[in-house]
DNA sequence: ATTACTGTACCGTCTGGACGGTAATGTCAA
DNA sequence: TTGACATTACCGTCCAGACGGTACAGTAAT
């Protein structure tokens, strides 16, 4: 679906990804994200003939480069277990980049709901897959939660948690998706 | 701070947290709010002399009402634990309520970040309160965030979880909650 | 007289989006 | 080789509508 163009298109995307951000999820117009593309409204309307269209374009550009990365990091040897490792690494990894997390998603929320509705059946099958190759179902779910709630804590700008706090649940939940028996903890 | 009127004030209160439900959060506009309470825009400005105001207005609510749910199952016999009992039991059964979450917190986020400091601030200080009160802090904070993360697929309108997985989840984080000894487990 | 509104009218600003250009590049037949 | 047309990738302007907020006159109960 998305070519090879590295121009206005992806610096559009980027542009929205980002104001969105700076400038909070209700201040996300069209002007604005032309402006910071250094695009005009035009050109911005060309790419993208609507609003919802970039929109969809931001949801779709995020669970392509989601697969991407997790495809990436697990290569079809997939035993189940390793599928779990790789989520868990990338999603904690992801939590710390400078972009950090998707916060468009709240402009997109903002716009209407059911922009989120591709995400959450990505992350559906996802969830389904990890679980799937769980040895501890429960466990598997926990992990699968509390990084959702690791998360959402960032995408709400909360402090909640120290970095000691952050540093243990990062190394308990590493440890978890590695555990070979999953019977003898501690 | 907020009076005990049973009237127009907490009728618009609870008109714009059903609006940012149904109608989405970025359709919550003064005219629409006031519309939905039955009162005039001038009764609205009234009451909430901006929109800031009204944002405000919800924040406290929604802080105000869990503070006392959650003082009403506590009782200060505070065990520590019994606090931790409390917050998963309550969090979990605000999970199932009719209007389920604050789903108006996407509104007061497009309108300006800012508005959920509150709201962080108030967590941060339960979350403190939660681990101090734990025999095991890894497992207290895995339990909260996965509280965190059943509410942001609630709120997301994700519908990841199985009914069997999600009642595994309110078993596990129920027990986990309860036990004593915190070293015999399975 | 004060409180708690209702109702109407209005204003300035912002926003999505439609629209009409236009310059550069490519395609293709004569 | 050249002229005719098509496509791509934009630019800049304009507009109708929605929105937050103001102003103010009126009303009904306390």
């Amino acid at each position: 679906m998305s070519g090879n163009r590295p121009s206005s298109r992806s610096r559009i995307l980027a542009a929205a990804a980002a104001l969105a951000r700076d400038a909070g999820p209700g201040r996300l117009s069209l002007d604005a994200v032309a402006a910071r593309a250094g695009v005009s409204k035009g050109g911005l309307l060309y790419h993208f003939p609507s609003k919802a269209a970039l929109m969809t374009g931001l949801v779709e550009n995020y669970i392509a480069e989601f697969e991407a990365r997790l495809d990436a990091a697990v290569t079809p040897d997939d035993s189940g277990e390793a599928l779990m490792k790789a989520y868990v690494s990338l999603s904690l990894k992801s939590l710390d980049e400078k972009h950090p997390p998707a916060s468009w998603i709240f402009s997109a929320m903002a716009e209407d709901p059911d922009f989120l509705q591709p995400v959450n059946e990505f992350r559906r099958k996802l969830l389904q897959r990890l679980l799937a190759g769980s040895a501890d179902r429960t466990k598997a779910l926990m992990a699968y939660l509390a990084i959702e709630g690791l998360h959402s804590l960032k995408l709400f700008g909360s402090d909640q948690l120290s970095g000691d706090d952050r540093n243990a649940i990062d190394a308990y939940l590493l440890s978890q998706s590695t555990e070979i028996p999953a019977a003898l903890r501690e």
